[in-house]
DNA sequence: CGAAGATACGGAGGCGCCCTCCGCTTAACA
DNA sequence: TGTTAAGCGGAGGGCGCCTCCGTATCTTCG
C-alpha cells in the first residue's frame, strides 16, 4: 500500500459539500415526489431525472437503487409533516392545532395512493426506516397532545403512541371508495372523544355530516 | 359486413377447450408460484415460461398483463386453502381441524414473502379480487366453526369474519422477525379461549412454548 | 485571484426484459 | 381422415435500467 504524505491529517476533514450536488438532489426528490405520485412507482426513472433537469447518471449517483429514492421520498415528506407539528405547537388553540395535524396526516397517507405498493415492499427490506417514521411520527404528535393536555383541554391517559396505532389503523382502509371522508369524521369524533366536556363543546364542527344517523361518542 | 351461413346456428355452441390449452395454462400458474415466491414479484416471466416449459407468447395470451398472473396465482391459492377446508371438515376432531387450517392458512402467509407488495398493488386495481378472497376464505371458516360449534365443543358467539380478522390481522406483522412462531402461538392461545372448557382440555399442545412467563388466556 | 485537485455532471451505450405479431402445429369435431 | 379453429412458440422492435468515463464545475489553498 502506498503511503501518501499527510494522509492522516485530511483524513477527518471534511469538505463543504458542493452547492450543485445539494441542489440536485433535492431537485431530484421534488421530481420524484411528483412522478411517483402520478404514474405510480412502475414510473420510469429517466422520467424522473428528466423532470428534475439532470442526467440519469446524476440520479444514480445520488440514489443507487429505486428503493433509495423511495425511501428518500418518503423520508422528506416524514420530516415534513414532523416539521409542520413544530409549528403547530405556536397556534393559539392547542386543541385545534392537534386536529389540523391529523388532517394533514390524512392528506398524506392519500397523496401516497400509488407509493403504497412500494412502501410495503421498502419497509419489509430496512425496518430502520419503520422504526425512525414511528419516531418521528411519535413525537410530532406527543408535542401537540401534551400542550393540549397542559392547557386542561384533553384527557391525560392517552399516549402519543396510541393516537399514532388509531391514526394508522383508520388510514389503513385507504383502497376503499371514500375511505377518506370517513377517517376525517372519525378523527373530529375521536378528537372530541379525547377533550375534556366542557360548555365550550357546543362550538360549530365545520366539516360536513356524513349521515344524519351517525352516532356521536358519549 | 360480411354475413356467413350459418353463423347464428353455432354462435353458442361451445366448443370443448384444448386438452393442451388447459395444462399449459396449469403449468404457467405451476411455474409462477415458485418463481414469484424465490425471486420475488420483480421476477420475469420468460423466467416463469421457461420453468413451465412454454414459449413466452403462450404465457402472454394465458395473462395478458403481469397483474392478471398474480392475481390468477394467488386465486388459485385461495383456492386451493378452501378446498382444504373441504377435506378437514372429515375429520375426527373439528377442533382439531380447525387448527390445522389456520397453521395453513399462516403458512400460505409465509410463503407470499415477496409477493405482499404485488398483492396490496393488485388489490387495489381489482377490488373483486378482494371481495373474492374474503368470501371464500370466511366459508372455509365457517365449516368448519360451525362443525365445532355444533359438536358442543366450541363456543357459538364467535362469527366467520371476526376469526378471520382476527388472523389477517395477527399475520399484519408478517415482516418482524420471528412473527410467524409469535401467530402460531397466538392462534392456539385463541383456538383455547374458544374451547368451552372441559376436563379435557389438559390434553398437551404439541406446539413448543415461547417463553414460560408467557400468560393464558383464562 | 488563479491554480490544482477533488467532486459531480451528463448521456451514450450495452443489456435484459416487455410485449406483439404471425407462420406453424395440434387438438376437436364431423 | 379431413377440415378448421384454437393454440403454440419465439423472433424482433422498443424501452427502461444501470455503468462508465470524458468533461465541467466547485472548493481549497497559496
Amino acid at each position: 500500500m502506498i503511503y501518501i504524505a499527510g494522509m492522516d491529517d485530511h483524513a477527518d476533514q471534511i469538505r463543504k459539500p458542493r452547492a450543485d450536488a445539494v441542489r440536485n438532489r433535492e431537485r431530484v426528490l421534488e421530481a420524484a415526489k411528483t412522478v411517483f405520485n402520478a404514474g405510480g412507482p412502475e414510473a420510469s426513472l429517466e422520467a424522473v431525472a428528466k423532470r428534475a433537469g439532470v442526467g440519469i447518471g446524476t440520479l444514480y449517483r445520488h440514489f443507487p437503487t429505486r428503493e433509495d429514492l423511495y425511501e428518500a421520498v418518503y423520508r422528506r415528506e416524514v420530516e415534513q409533516l414532523s416539521e409542520l407539528a413544530e409549528h403547530l405547537r405556536s397556534a393559539k388553540d392547542p386543541v385545534d392545532a392537534l386536529r389540523r395535524w391529523l388532517r394533514s396526516a390524512v392528506e398524506f397517507v392519500a397523496t401516497k395512493k400509488g407509493m403504497s405498493a412500494a412502501l410495503a415492499l421498502t419497509f419489509q427490506s430496512s425496518s430502520e426506516l419503520a422504526a425512525f417514521s414511528m419516531d418521528r411520527l411519535t413525537k410530532a404528535i406527543g408535542s401537540l397532545l401534551d400542550r393540549a393536555v397542559a392547557a386542561g383541554q384533553m384527557r391525560a391517559d392517552i399516549s402519543p403512541e396510541d393516537l399514532l396505532r388509531a391514526l394508522i389503523g383508520m388510514c389503513y382502509m385507504h383502497d376503499q371508495p371514500g375511505w377518506q371522508s370517513s377517517v376525517l369524521r372519525m378523527l373530529d369524533v375521536f378528537v372530541d372523544g379525547l377533550c375534556i366536556q366542557t360548555a365550550a363543546k357546543a362550538k360549530v364542527r365545520s366539516a360536513k355530516p356524513a349521515k344524519p344517523s351517525a352516532k356521536r361518542i358519549r
